[in-house]
DNA sequence: GCCCGTTGTAAGCAAGCACTCACTCACACC
DNA sequence: GGTGTGAGTGAGTGCTTGCTTACAACGGGC
């Protein structure tokens, strides 16, 4: 790596280490994972993560912000208006079927012992309540439902548990429930 | 700590390491969280650890079990035959209104990522399902809308959200939903 | 008294850690 | 050809880590 093989600006760079962040955080958390590891994904010098960002929390936030922040961008791709809560529980299944979204998702919650961490994650995930429920144009009681049920399918998938997860489940459970 | 204040059985001992790292992993997981810190708060050297539970990851398999278990112990304390789901969650948030078993919970969630730790995890948490599902009489789908607002309670409680926990949302859903 | 198993410790090792510093290289513009 | 600037790096620094080894103190049984 004595000559990066391309040569970008600091703004692509940054997107690419928050993505490398991701999946090595998804793996350790924040605290068990180190930058070296982070910087030979991102194919960077291990010096230059911390120009680009600074400091390990840092790029820790940066992480929450664009993995919440997919979500959001998932569900806003769903087709209907308004979207059925059906629609938005596939799409968030299919987010979740691979990569390291869940699991650096589940690292973030973990994480909220730190008060940083944890005002971030609240506004990120209140972020997407609040879209959901306006998206739907559900109550606040039905949104939470929606809600629960995401989670109880990322443990499910987490945890590898057949049957948390059934095929289905989410839109006969949500669907009756919703109308 | 030149002598040790009492003298105990390693069994003894063994018990209160498992709470202390309990406590500790809470804060930073499996990554974040150094045997030494484990040990002090325990009261006891950082060699003798390692004599009495062998490795860190063992320390935190014995913390999964012990942190899981409980949750049913505290289930086993409510009254009713069978007993209510309200009675049940409300127990549960009792259990995790103060102390690291919240936290712990999590960072075992997000420490699935070792397969020893995921399907310890997975047991623990089926061991839950299966034990309330047993104990109420209810049907599976309701059991699991039980355990997802439990979780959505959980994700609350840790990101400081009343927003998702607001009193009585647990009695008056379940309740509802279970008849 | 003294033995011996168990509880417990002090001291250290090799590896890994986050973060820094001084530096090189490519390019744009005059 | 000189000069300024942003992209990118190699080689550390001082500290922490999980774990080991060798040794000490206690206490019950004879």
């Amino acid at each position: 790596m004595a000559t990066p093989s391309t040569r970008m600006t600091a703004r692509e760079r940054r997107e690419e280490l928050v993505e490398a962040a991701i999946a090595e955080f998804a793996q350790g958390g924040l605290g068990g994972t180190s930058t070296e590891a982070i910087a030979r994904r991102a194919g960077i010098s291990h010096a230059y993560l911390f120009r680009l960002l600074g400091t390990k929390r840092e790029l820790f936030l940066a992480a929450i912000d664009r993995a919440f922040g997919r979500v959001i961008e998932v569900f806003a791709g769903v087709e209907g208006s308004p979207p059925a809560f059906a629609d938005l529980g596939a799409a968030y299944q299919g987010m979740i079927a691979d990569g390291h979204e869940l699991a650096f998702q589940f690292q973030a919650y973990a994480a909220c012992g730190d008060p940083d961490i944890r005002e971030r994650v609240e506004r990120r995930y209140m972020e997407i309540f609040d879209w959901v429920r306006r998206a739907t144009g559900e109550t606040v009681d039905e949104t939470r439902l929606f809600m629960a049920t995401g989670l109880l399918i990322s443990v499910g998938s987490l945890i590898g548990s057949d049957l948390l997860s059934p095929d289905g489940s989410w839109s006969a459970r949500v669907r009756g429930a919703a109308g």
